[in-house]
RNA sequence: GGUCGGAUGGCCGAGUGGCUAGGCACAGCUCUGCAAAAGCUGCUACAGCGGUUCGAAUCCGCUUUCGACCUCCA
């Protein structure tokens, strides 16, 4: 098991990966609000962390991959109305909150699968955790770092600083958030405005309800997470992740939480991922320029000119490292499309490679490769660096198509090496990187026999030096999405898109 | 206002002291009936101003500028 480093949120700096159980990782991440549709935004997370979750099984970790679904719904505005997001939302629609619920929850997992990101181990509920978010809730009252006011409770965060290093995740310091000058309605009931809910005391017109020992309400924001990564994963776990828009305050309240709950700090490394810009500024819902992902999918958008496959998305996504925002444009995602169909079909070409040489005929490019592949570990082993993975994979595409082409000689590199080659494109790209072909290898032999003919008649009407018949046919083929190509050994290969 | 993080070639984007990724686009060439694809070649950038150093995109300071968080947010 090769040596992990990545950059921990908590401590600012990159640190090996020591897990707590040795050969077990318990990862953690901050799912879903399925009260919409998710949008490009939403892929950053998920894509990020499915690829830290394979390389971490890569690297011959059992995974625990836990990620929730949080669907009881948050105040729109805390304080003011306590308006239930889900709830709200329904009556709008006129559906059981329950069946909205269910519906973005089958589309997140719809846009997911076509990303190719693998599910997790585990997806609790938030709704399906009110026990032990009340229990919980319990546990911090005991140990007086929580009051209750009017059928709500709240984490007495002022109390919390005294004794913990509150803030030391987001970088903050308690008394500027003290001497915020923000005015909140209905904070009255708070000792001090940086004090949190844990519980919310449900106003009549509240759809979603539980009972508690403080009266009916419905738990608060970040209870959900600390209640359901515990129970899972343990009362410390190794990795949490999420955007970085979560460190403050949902990551810092679950860490000030679990630690007067259970005694001690809930997880040992934190990880963050950046955000998706557009036009420099944060994709978000609140700045009204989100691209859903259905939208992305059709091409369907003021600002799309085209459709784009899923796997073209998340291609664009891990050519940039997770901590560096990514600017999204059409512009940069018509280059993704580009460059990841020529490294895809210099993989596909791999395997129809000469076995190469008993020994190398070219000592320096064989070695370069050698490197080429050895570097991707390395590169993933600090702090998953999937950019500069996907920068060696296309090093080698010339050479791959240099050798079918012929501008490199067939023996230039050693079978050990080719053999690696196909390895490492194995490895990092399928298994790690989680890329598949942009289609489906769905061609069925009724249609490949008639494209035979087709290609037959075509040759036939080459060798007339019947150019009109021949480029007819290549054309209509064109429109009708089968692409040939005039290879130089003079066969014909097609893709079908 | 407070805290934090950026500013890299036409565009996207790696990169923390020297060897100056990668992709897309563009230009020329090779191959080709013509295309497409592929290959080769070219394009050498680090916001500005100081400083440290033999040497800085990389370290320090200042300036300009953009953004994130402080409120629901991936």
């Amino acid at each position: 098991m090769s040596e992990l480093h990545f950059y921990n949120s908590y401590t600012r700096q990159k640190e090996k990966f020591e897990p707590i159980t040795p050969g077990y990782a318990g990862l953690y991440v901050c799912g879903p609000t399925v009260s919409g549709e998710s949008h490009l935004g939403h892929a950053r997370p998920y894509v990020t962390f499915d690829v830290v979750q394979r390389y971490l099984r890569h690297l011959g970790y059992k995974v625990r991959y836990v990620r929730n679904i949080t669907d009881a719904g948050h105040f729109e505005e805390e304080g003011r109305e306590a308006i239930d997001k889900v709830g709200e939302k329904a009556k709008v629609e006129k559906m059981e909150p329950m069946e909205l619920v269910q519906k973005y929850t089958n589309l997140f997992h719809h846009a997911f699968r076509l990303f190719n990101c693998e599910d997790p181990a585990i997806e609790p509920t938030a709704t399906g955790h009110i026990v032990e978010q009340i229990n919980m809730i319990e546990t911090i009252i005991e140990k007086g770092y929580a009051y209750v006011v009017n059928g709500s409770v709240y984490f007495d965060v002022k109390k919390y600083a005294d004794n913990y290093p509150y803030g030391k995740l987001s970088g903050r310091v308690l008394d500027d958030q003290l001497e915020t000058t923000r005015e909140l309605d209905g904070q009255e009931e708070k000792r001090n405005k940086a004090d949190f809910a844990l519980w919310k005391n449900a106003p009549p017109q509240h759809i979603m309800r539980w009972k508690s020992p403080w009266g009916e309400g419905f738990p608060g924001w970040h209870i959900e997470c600390s209640a359901m990564s515990s129970k899972y994963l343990g009362e410390t776990f190794d990795i949490h992740g999420g955007g970085m828009d979560l460190q403050f305050p949902h990551h810092e309240s679950e860490i000030a939480q679990s630690t007067i709950a259970h005694g001690h700090a809930p997880v040992n490394y934190w990880m963050h991922n950046n955000m998706i810009t557009i036009n420099g500024k944060k994709m978000g819902k609140s700045y009204n320029n989100v691209i859903k992902l259905s939208e992305l999918f059709s091409g369907n958008h003021p600002l799309l000119t085209q459709a784009y496959h899923p796997m073209v998305v998340r291609f664009y996504i891990l050519q940039t490292h997770y901590r560096s925002t990514l600017d999204f444009s059409n512009e940069a995602l018509q280059a993704s499309e580009r460059a990841f169909r020529r490294l895809w079909e210099a993989y596909m070409l791999l395997d129809k490679l000469p076995a190469g040489g008993t020994e190398a005929s070219d000592k320096t490019l064989d070695a370069q490769v050698i490197t080429w592949c050895n570097e991707c570990e390395e590169f993933m082993s600090d702090d998953f660096n999937t950019a500069k993975v996907l920068a060696n994979l296309f090093e080698m595409a010339p050479v791959i198509n240099g050798i079918k082409g012929g501008q490199v000689a067939a023996t230039a590199l050693s079978a050990t090496t080719i053999a690696l080659m196909k390895a490492t494109f194995k490895t990092f790209l399928e298994d790690i990187l989680g890329m598949q072909a942009l289609q489906a290898e769905q061609s069925s032999s009724k249609l490949n026999n008639v494209l035979s003919l087709l290609i037959e008649i075509r040759n036939d009407s080459k060798k007339r030096k019947d150019f009109a018949t021949s480029d007819q046919i290549r054309n209509k083929l064109a429109e009708a999405g089968v692409l040939l190509k005039d290879e130089k050994d003079g066969t014909v290969s097609y893709t079908i898109e």
